[in-house]
DNA sequence: GCCTCATTTAACCTTCATGTTAAACAACGC
DNA sequence: GCGTTGTTTAACATGAAGGTTAAATGAGGC
């Protein structure tokens, strides 16, 4: 799975996006995190592990809490590439064919593993 | 279900981030648009439809051709999001930044009295 | 009207995502 | 050591997502 998928699927989710918009403020422990939320705890620690294995996220441990802060990557990435539709469809369509061909390879990849 | 959730969830599928990056590039039928890919015509007019409840692209009638073409509001509305959650998040930066500097002077000037 | 091409809908299958509760694990205070 | 608190893992139910093939629909051309 590339980033690009982990990172929108991963923000397809309005808790998850919802957690991050909590991060953006600053890092906090995963009880922090979960008192607005009405799911159980471990529902939020799945929300967590997907949030961290798309890199959105990383957890620390510090005494007996777990401590997450948001990382800043992925969000860059996925802004760049809603980015990039925008530009080839105001500016020109120079850059189409690159893009397109990245994928074609991306998709070969994904066929023989 | 609220516009960035599914906007979000439209563009996790790779297939259908292709399909955008092509109609980035300018309109095109159903059959243009399907033909890079292995999968079969029903399944490329699902997440044609998909897009299309998402508020991504549009459909019209030209002849007897489908032809579908981007629109750009609901890219906009999730760039949106994603810049202000990184707004915040450099903001906090800004401020642990600035909590550190102050702290760095007041010891400066225990030190240095 | 009827044949053909382009696309969609229907019916179905399989896999994955999200939630739940109960149990396990980890770190601290006594 | 033992109970308490914070968080994760296990096991399971359920609904949604994405694929397939076969049949239906829609718009032209003859």
């Amino acid at each position: 799975m590339d980033a690009l998928t982990q990172t929108f699927s991963a923000l397809a989710d309005p808790t998850r996006r919802a957690i991050i918009a909590r991060l953006a403020a600053g890092e906090a422990t995963v009880g922090e995190i979960a008192k607005p939320f009405q799911i159980s705890g471990p529902a939020i620690s799945r929300h967590l592990k997907v949030l961290e294995e798309a890199w959105l996220i990383e957890r620390k441990v510090q005494a007996r809490w777990r401590v997450c802060s948001l990382r800043r990557e992925r969000l860059t990435e996925a802004q760049a590439w809603i980015d990039e539709m925008r530009e080839f469809w105001s500016k020109g369509f120079d850059r189409l064919e690159a893009l397109l061909e990245a994928q074609r390879k991306d998709d070969n990849e994904k066929e023989t593993p």
